[in-house]
Formats: structure tokens, sequence, C-alpha cells
DNA sequence: CACTTTCTATGACAGTTGTTATAGAAAAGA
DNA sequence: TCTTTTCTATAACAACTGTCATAGAAAGTG
């Protein structure tokens, strides 16, 4: 049978995604996710026989599903208010951690290891980050847009959030967020 | 005097810029900046006092710096101008560097040290990300647009722009950036 | 020349990293 | 019950981290 439903392993993905967001790649340790996890730090490579890399693949896939689902359950009500929820889950992040949280795709991404390169995670984030586009890109075709036209307004959008994070983070303000917000919601109603 | 003209001194600095942009803040190793600077390392705290945090700090100003010396540059020949010389630069960055290399002053945003917070790099970045945007805005502005609309703009410029390098890096292919480029400047033109 | 400032080489420190091996506990199936 | 599978504790490994102290070289100044 594959791994019977074991908590400890589902909370060492979910501490690991929170620390890819607020530390990044290179400062998140099996030590510190097992801690954090309230996990046994012994059995980490029982439950991941592939390592670290293994945990942060199925981290940044379990942060993808975990958004993808929000932003399904908001696209129902349209592509304007898919995109308004997209914007406020990340607002809410951001001003529910004082700023300190980021996006745990994002900490994959830009975080080459000095050895050699992950591309599993790589491929990873790289994969949520078109599942997000290709969510919202449907959407807005679906409201009218040319397809191309709405797949270039979809990548803006992430593009944007994810920036937008960024600043925010070095500010510590929510300002820059709520500029790209305005900006980006006056674009897609056109 | 002030410190004398010293190369080893730049040259570490510079190296630690390309450091963080590729590996990331806690990749960044003082073992690793100097000998990729071709740098004695055991001047290291020397030059440098403040330790890492320091050269973090001066690298992030000095990647700032010129970043905004283009930018200036191009900005000559009108906001238009100005835009396309920001996108063409960071998209030659990512061209150049088969997509391996992000930007320096995002590293720092979005990497909390475990034990501390590094409040004078996450401070030095912030107001390079300001200045950028100043710059952007203040030339928007000049070219007809309302300040706080520029304002906005501007930031919406700078966060698509950081966020399209986080995209493009994932999946190691400029069409992110060109998609972000197309929108941005579609909308700068209006 | 001597003298002072600037710079560099070397080694050490305490701590952390990813990973593995070994041994044993807990649980499940018969 | 016995047996097998699943899980955990502990220790160790080599390599790396930021930082510091000590010693000496190099360079500039008188």
């Amino acid at each position: 049978m594959s791994p019977r439903h074991n908590d400890a392993r589902q909370r060492v993905v979910a501490a690991t995604a929170e620390m890819l967001a607020r530390h990044g790649l290179n400062a998140t340790s099996i030590r510190e996710m097992a801690k954090r996890a309230d996990a046994p730090l012994g059995s980490t490579y029982h439950h991941f026989p592939g390592g670290k890399q293994q945990v942060v693949v199925e981290a940044v896939k379990f942060a993808g599903a975990q958004v993808r689902a929000r932003l399904e359950h908001h696209l129902q009500a349209g592509a304007k208010a898919g995109l308004a929820g997209f914007l406020s889950m990340w607002r809410d992040v951001l001003l529910r951690s004082d700023f300190r949280l980021g996006c745990p795709v994002m900490a994959v991404a830009v975080e080459e290891p000095i050895d050699a390169v992950a591309e599993e995670a790589l491929a990873a984030a790289a994969a949520v980050f078109a599942d997000w586009e290709g969510l919202l890109a449907n959407a807005l075709t679906n409201e009218g847009h040319e397809p191309e036209s709405a797949a270039k307004l979809a990548t803006l959008i992430v593009a944007s959030v994810e920036g937008a994070i960024v600043l925010c983070r070095a500010q510590r303000s929510i300002a820059p967020f709520d500029k790209v917000a305005e900006r980006i919601e006056w674009a897609a109603g056109l």
C-alpha cells in the first residue's frame, strides 16, 4: 500500500512550505522542518527517501494546490471575482505575517544551489506558476478576452503579484501591493 | 582618509551581487565571495568590519546604483524609451545567464535569516526599489501622467519585472518576460 | 633608513548543513 | 501469539557556515 495517511508527514510538508516562504530554500533545513512540524527527525528519510529535494518538491506542489483550490473557488463567481480573490489571498498572507511570509514557489525559483541545479524543484515551481496562469487565462477567455490576450494578462497578473510581494516584504508595507492591485484590476476590466 | 581605491574590495562587492542574484542570500558565503572575486579571504574582515551584513548591503547598493545609472541614461530619451531600456536590461540579464541570474535586490528581500532579521539589508533593498520607482514615476509625470497615477504605474512596472524574472527562471524561458513587457508597455502608452 | 598604516595568510572556534547507518520501538497482520 | 512492516531515536560523517585572533607581509611616509 502507498504510505498510509500520516499526520506527521503532512505536517512536515506544510511546515516546509512556510519555511520556504519565510526564510528561503537554503535556510530551510531538515532539522528545522521537523522541529517546526513537531515531527520526529529520525523518520524524515523514511517518509522522504529523496531527501530535502523531495520535501521541497512536495511543499511546492502542496502550496500550489492550496492556492489553486482557493482560486478555483473564487473563479466560480467569474473572472473578476477570481482575480479579486487571488489578490486578497496574497494580501492576507502579507498582512497576517507582518510582511515576513512570501511565496514558497518563488523561493525555489530564485535560489540555485551552489554545487548543482535543483531541476526537479524548479520544474515543480514552473508547473505551479503555469497552473495558476492557466486558470486565470481560461476564466478571462470565458469572459470574452481573446485567448492570447488573456494568456498575456494572466501572466502579468501572476508576475506582478509575485513582484508586489517582494516589494512589500522589502518595504514592510502593503502600499506596493495595493498600487499594483488597483492597476491590475483596472487592466483586467478592459 | 577613507579606504583607498582598492580593486579587490570592489571586486568582492560585485561578486557578491552576482552570487545574490544567482544563489540567494543564504548560499552566498564569505569564502565563496572572496574566491569568485579572486580576492584574499584573509582581508575580508579588514575591508568589511561589519561582516557579511556589510558586504551584502554594499552589494545591494552597488547593484541598485548600476541599474539606476543605466535607467537614468535611457530616460534622457523620454519615459517610453526609459521603460524600454529598463525592460531590455533585465531581459539581457536573463538571456545572457541562461535564466540563472535574477535580481540581487530581490534576494535579500525574500530570505529572512533564521535567527534574526537583517534589518539593514532589507532597508537597503527597499531603498533601491523605491529609487527605481521614483525615477520611473518622475519620468511618467513629466510625460503628462497624473503624479499618483504615474507612481502606481511605476510600482507596477518594477513589481511585474521582478515577478517576470521569477517566472522566467522557473520556466527557463523568456516567454513570461515578453508577455509581461508587452502588456506593460501597452499600459504605459495610455 | 626607520616607522606607521594598510593589507594578507593561516588556523582555529563553535555551530550548522545533508545524509547515512544502526538499533530499537510501535503497529499491524497472521 | 509470532512475524512482518512501518516508524523512530541516536549517533556519526564530512563539509560548510560566520567570525575572530595572531602573525606577518606589503606599502606608504618621515
